[in-house]
DNA sequence: ATAAATTTTTAGACGAGACTAAAAAATAAT
DNA sequence: ATTATTTTTTAGTCTCGTCTAAAAATTTAT
């Protein structure tokens, strides 16, 4: 069945909240994400429904069913190739590609992403270390952890982030916080968790507990 | 101000209207390229002309302002340069990137544009020989000429489709009719304006006078 | 010049997807 | 166990882009 753009969108929302709980995804939660109101979230959520693609009871939230996974995540396969794409052909910068390939993962070819993962070497991961979902939909786990759990005086390497907006990515980059760079640890404060590290051995520097809860880690 | 996706399809169907006349382009013109009915397009013409983007007076036709044909060109200009793309990059051939460049065309980032040009080069015609409006909206003229007025005994050389239907452009590609051959006019047949033609020095073959027109060359 | 045929516009309706305001259900506080 | 608060749903309205049926204007034929 066809999608329209509204729905593809909704479907990724829900799916996004699902990743971490197993409980039904909340009406205002998804209406946060989808910057719109409580009401008009209902009423997709019965369209959903209608369609088969979520299980949705009145009060009770709503989940995906398998085919409105399988949608979720070929939109999430679509986003992320692009985003490689915008990447590592056109020269953008990671914090410059989202709101790009919010726009690129609603065009429709199984082809056009067939030749396109192709084209760029079929990466598993996007430009923010997350995983692409694969052709017959199955996402690899994020195997990476969050800076903030690493010990005192361990080494590490940036291999993606827990967040893709343009404000916190920027501010990354002005730290010379970019994938792949090596990160050490020097000192954790108990007072508020913030951390003094080095990236790749340069004069060590502060980050909040905030900012290191969001970049992800290989030990 | 903001262009909606439906807005973009008609101006850029006026544009394609207006190419060949100094007339103003009928509604059902429009509603014909639009697969839509007439009074889906005067309701539409209206609002066109409310943002500036058309001249529009009942029962007399329609025609772009600058601003409009300003809009169309840039529309244009995506749909070409994503077609080089998916052609030269992604290896599709030229009967099978229409459709997909249709949808691509309405993706929305003046960088995108920008970068992806450079990308491919600066191309200046897209794989059916269309010239490639300028980012400043300039369109080169078509300087080619359809087969159907070439003389008998010349050679040519093929530069461009005046269609780009993947039904037309398939019939073609079967018969070796691709971007660059060399045609010689072996015999034009008076009596139905059939020709029969050699491709780059082959056995000759027959082709139509419908077909004839729509293959443009260059002596 | 009048009638017939065609084209175009208007009037009224509809579905998708959003909104506001108000009602109902679920949760939290006393 | 009642209140009070928060969350969610319903009811009614709006805009966009489409449709059909009918009216009006234009063009063609007689
Ligand atoms: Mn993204
Ligand atoms: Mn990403
Ligand atoms: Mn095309
Ligand atoms: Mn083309």
């Amino acid at each position: 069945m066809a999608t329209s753009l509204a729905e593809e969108n909704y479907l990724k929302i829900i799916y996004r909240l699902s990743e971490n709980t197993d409980l039904g995804v909340s009406t205002n939660a998804v209406a946060e994400l989808a910057q719109t109101k409580a009401a008009s979230v209902t009423d997709m959520l019965q369209k959903l429904a209608e369609k088969g693609w979520v299980i949705y009871q009145k009060y009770q939230g709503v989940r995906l069913t398998p085919t409105g996974q399988k949608i979720a995540l070929s939109i999430i396969r679509k986003h992320r190739l692009w985003e490689v794409f915008l990447v590592e052909k056109l020269g953008y910068n990671w914090d410059e590609v989202h709101e790009i390939a919010e726009q690129l993962e609603h065009i429709e070819s199984d082809s056009l992403i067939q030749k396109l993962d192709e084209f760029l070497g079929f990466p598993d991961r996007d430009p923010h270390g997350d995983p692409i979902p694969t052709r017959d939909g199955k996402m690899a786990d994020q195997i990476y952890q969050p800076l903030s759990e690493i010990k005192e005086k361990k080494d590490c390497v940036l291999m993606g982030v827990a967040k893709d907006a343009a404000i916190f990515l920027q501010v990354l980059t002005k730290l010379n916080l970019n994938l792949g760079v090596k990160i050490t640890i020097v000192e954790i404060n108990s007072f508020d968790r913030s951390l003094q590290i080095q990236v790749n051995g340069a004069a060590p520097i502060f980050v909040s507990h905030e900012v290191a809860k969001n970049i992800l880690v290989k030990a």
